[in-house]
RNA sequence: GGCGGUGUGGCGGAAUUGGUAGACGCGAACGACUCAAAAUCGUUUUCCAAUCGGAGUGCGGGUUCGAGUCCCGCCACCGCUACCA
């Protein structure tokens, strides 16, 4: 009878099991028409050689809702794959003098090593690297068909290179003026690059965010942000009585409803009419060069003092012959964005207010708010500006068209339209969005498909001689692109003339390379980017799930590219919108163990370096700090490897606990605590079984309708949860559920049904003890090809419910009442209870609500 | 400045979407077992009062029989973005 030698052991089932669903072929896709289709996709990883603990979140959430799908009657495509181009294979090649391909194949070995053992229900046979010839000759399939649709071009741009990653950078690949890899200034040069036409789609990327309802609110916000769209009026000042080449200063303005306010015209130091004056005025020539010293990325932007210096040009106002405006050249005014010039109405805006008051301008209020209450003190006495939003509506005193009061958004049309009909300018529609260049100037990337040829120009490649495979002798002793250098690569002959030409040297992005890989894994070895059928079948996406860090490139691209494909007949239109439902997890976080050394500075331990309870580093004994809650990195010491985790505890107990704490969208804090606990209740959930498998069979039966109600109450709650990323939440009930399974007298066949139940629900998260718990009680085959249980109405509500009574709202009482009990029944019962009485002092209630099967208000 | 989000015990967080606030876990305290410790099990744990009670979901107001949840006005913190014309 005392047989507790046998406890949880994580490492000697979980492999078992592991085996089992492998040869039972559970998670390998195939297409069938008999069950709905469901395509769940974590952002894949890029191959860093190392498994951290935010992938284990990440993937862990795709795994639930994958065998809860599973098990919902649902055919499931969860695949994985690497995205595996890029800098940092070149760097260690150039550090460590390997070659990035073999860095990057030992580091997806590595990684795929780390991941098995986690129990992932993955279809391994989809998997490819954005790195294999095979993926990345498909994808200069794609290149050349959109190449063909006019989807790419090749243009000379003023682009953004990184003087460290010596490449050149994507609008959206610049941070506050910096490289978002390098983080190196970044500088101004004109090259000729390939570019996809996005801005071509930018109005349908925005619009059809509206339709994206399972998307993040805050997703959309930051796309929509970033594409950009204003409305305004592009028009001229004519420059009066000047000898310089220039006859007009062209601007573009949100607001041309206070062009009746403008008091100056202000231009750019880089502006060209800036930069032909400053070439016969040292003191502009000086002032301009400080302008451009100060870097815009500075944070001192905002309290930088706006500065100007007055030209001897004067422009003639559109609207009046003879009313003149002075030209500035301002410090604030940037040459890309606009045109690089700006006319100011200091009334309606706050910048342009100051400057005005500096240099002893015009204020020229052209609305005041459409009910002034209380005293109103105009721009022009020293009030500040006014800038109501413009959606209000307002009281125009100088408006240009429309009508006295209206909204800014009308002022707005009205003007465009007077502004139209009088020849002055013209209404147009500009988004920040640019094309996305997509040339980079490095070896390890996909290389683009491209010839140049003397005779024919610039000549695409021939489908049948893709893939143009990357050289494997290549060195990175120098700086610059290893293509560049080599021998003989780029070497060939035209496929038009066929006498000798070059091939395009630069790669792509590796933006690229994720751009579609959500649409390969349909098909991953299809002899076309895609196969019709397959991506027919399996797409779109039914859940994606990754990091917020991605949601304006990663999924901006995405979403064009998706586009692109249908264009090109790669995807069908049902498919524009890629990703049906997306979700953004937090990271993942830990404290920071710090000391100081003798001069000051500080100290970062381990984890397993210190000792928590003593408060004392193990090695040396002094007392260490903590920072609570911060991203996990190597700087800081405050990483645990998952590897540690899942051979201190196994894996399900890392799966559980990287689930249970907090809600998935926001960040967890990684505690040995919090992993301990999670792993003491695994073991208290095995004991149980093994406890129950070993029950005698006569035994009191005085429990069993108690616990079959919270059981059917656990699977709907449980189910509730697993529907809405309420794992957390699931998981809270679980734990509910095991406390009173462990305390519950119920037979042996219900206490029986009942842990057959909790590792059947159990199972999304926590899948080789589900399994073994189900073989400890010699169920048939395996949980994850059972069915997932459904909850009994008849159990949810019982028969004797308890209702609260309260009195004026608040609870006062209790009763216990049948079910189907009337709601007059239940008044009178509610007012015969003693506590109720007492507080009514004899008197009748002014009303009594009662709201069967929830509760009962008296109101005195 | 703009956009988005968050605010509930010592901590992470629940709350069927207007119906018993604080589920579940961590931490803490006490107890049982033990020579002792670990492990395990049990009890308590929002605050004030310690008896009846009272207060309570960032603050102020409102709607309602009833508000963490809805409305109006503030405050604080976080994220993204920006001299955006």
């Amino acid at each position: 009878m005392k047989s507790l030698m046998k406890r949880y052991n994580p490492a000697e089932i979980e492999g078992k099991w592991q085996t089992q669903w492998d040869q039972a072929d559970i998670f390998k896709a195939k297409r069938s028409t008999d069950k709905p289709k469901y395509y769940v996709l974590e952002m894949f990883p890029y191959p860093s050689g190392r498994i951290h603990i935010g992938h284990v979140r990440n993937y862990t959430m795709g795994d639930v809702i994958t065998r809860y799908k599973i098990a919902t009657g649902h055919n499931v495509l969860h695949p994985m794959g690497f995205d595996a181009f890029g800098m940092p294979a070149e760097n260690a090649a150039m550090e460590s003098g390997g070659h990035p391909k073999e860095w990057t194949y030992q580091n997806i070995s590595d990684m795929v090593a780390q991941l098995k053992p986690l129990g992932f229900g993955l279809d391994w046979s989809r998997m490819f690297a954005t790195c294999d010839p095979e993926y990345y000759g498909q994808q200069q399939a794609l290149f050349l068909d959109m190449l063909e649709a006019g989807l790419v071009y090749r243009k000379n741009a003023v682009v953004n290179w990184d003087p460290v990653d010596m490449t050149v950078l994507a609008n959206e690949q610049v941070i506050d003026g910096k490289g978002w890899r390098s983080g190196a200034e970044v500088e101004r040069r004109e090259l000729t690059q390939w570019f996809f036409k996005i801005s071509d789609m930018a109005e349908d990327l925005r619009t059809a965010l509206d339709t994206l309802e399972n998307w993040p609110k805050k997703v959309r916000a930051m796309q929509e942000n970033w594409i950009g769209k204003s409305r305004g009026l592009d028009f001229s000042f004519s420059i009066k009585n000047s000898q310089i080449p220039y006859k007009e200063i062209n601007v573009y303005t949100t607001r041309p409803d206070t062009l009746l306010g403008a008091s100056f015209v202000a231009i750019s130091p880089d502006h060209p009419i800036s930069k032909f004056l400053e070439r016969n005025d040292a003191n502009l020539a000086k002032f301009n060069a400080e302008c451009r010293k100060l870097n815009t990325s500075e944070e001192a932007l905002e309290k930088a003092e706006k500065r100007g210096f007055k030209t001897a040009l004067n422009v003639q106002h559109p609207y009046h012959e003879n009313w003149k405006l002075p030209v500035y050249v301002a410090n604030f005014v940037l040459m890309d964005y606009g045109t690089g010039a700006i006319f100011g109405c200091p009334a309606h805006d706050q910048r342009d207010l100051d400057f005005a008051r500096k240099y002893e301008l015009p204020i020229i209020s052209t609305f005041i708010p459409a009910k002034v209450e209380e005293p109103w003190m105009y721009p022009e006495d020293g009030g500040k500006a006014f800038v109501p939003p413009k959606s209000e509506q307002v009281k125009y005193i100088k408006a240009l068209a429309g009508t006295d009061f209206q909204t800014g958004i009308e002022a707005v049309e009205a003007a465009i339209a007077h502004c139209e009909e009088h020849n002055i300018g013209k209404g147009v529609t500009r988004y920040r969005l640019r094309d996305w260049g997509l040339s980079r100037q490095r070896y390890w990337g996909c290389p683009i498909p491209v010839i140049y040829c003397k005779q024919c120009g610039v000549v695409p490649e021939r489908k049948s001689n893709l893939p143009i495979l990357l050289p494997d002798d290549v060195s990175f002793d120098s700086p610059g692109n290893p293509l560049d250098r080599h021998p003989s690569w780029r070497k060939t002959t035209c496929p038009i003339c066929g006498n000798p030409a070059v091939r395009e040297t630069d790669t792509m992005d590796t933006f690229v390379d994720s751009s579609w890989y959500f649409a390969r894994f349909t098909a991953p070895r299809a002899k076309t980017p895609t196969n019709l059928e397959d991506v027919n079948y399996w797409m779109n996406v039914d859940q994606y799930i990754g990091g917020i860090e991605h949601a304006i490139l990663h999924l901006l691209y995405s979403r064009f590219f998706a586009r692109a494909m249908h264009i090109t007949s790669h995807l069908p239109e049902s498919c524009a919108e890629p990703f049906d439902a997306l979700f953004t997890q937090g990271m993942v976080t830990h404290s920071i163990y710090q000391t100081k050394d003798a001069k000051g500075r500080s100290v970062y331990h381990l984890p397993e370096e210190v000792d928590l309870d003593k408060r004392i580093v193990k090695a040396t004994g002094e007392v260490f700090e903590i920072i609570p809650s911060a991203k996990m990195s190597k700087s800081k010491k405050n990483v645990v490897d998952p590897t540690d985790i899942i051979s201190k505890y196994g894996a399900d107990t890392a799966r559980w606990f990287i689930l249970s704490d907090s809600p998935p969208e926001r960040d967890v804090e990684w505690t040995a605590a919090g992993a301990e606990a999670a792993h003491k209740h695994l073991t208290r959930v095995w004991a149980l079984s093994d406890q129950i498998a070993r029950l005698e069979k006569h035994n009191s039966e005085q429990d069993d309708q108690a616990l079959l109600e919270i059981m059917h109450k656990t699977i709907f709650d449980v189910t509730q949860g697993l529907e809405s990323f309420g794992f957390n939440a699931a998981i809270a009930k679980l734990y509910a559920f095991t406390n009173a399974l462990s305390k519950s007298k119920a037979s042996k066949l219900i206490q029986r049904q009942a842990i057959l139940i909790l590792a059947q629900l159990m199972a999304p998260m926590t899948p080789h003890l589900s399994e073994e718990i189900w073989s400890m009680q010699g169920a048939e085959g395996l949980v994850i090809q059972t069915n997932w249980p459904q909850a009994d109405e008849d159990f949810l509500v019982s028969n004797i419910i308890t209702m609260p009574i309260q009195v004026n709202g608040k609870r006062r009482a209790e009763i216990q009442v049948e079910r189907d009990l009337s709601v007059a029944q239940i008044e009178q019962n509610a007012l015969s209870v003693e506590i109720i009485k007492k507080a009514l002092n004899g008197t009748k209630p002014k009303k009594v609500i009662v709201v069967p099967g929830r509760i009962i208000n008296v109101v005195i």
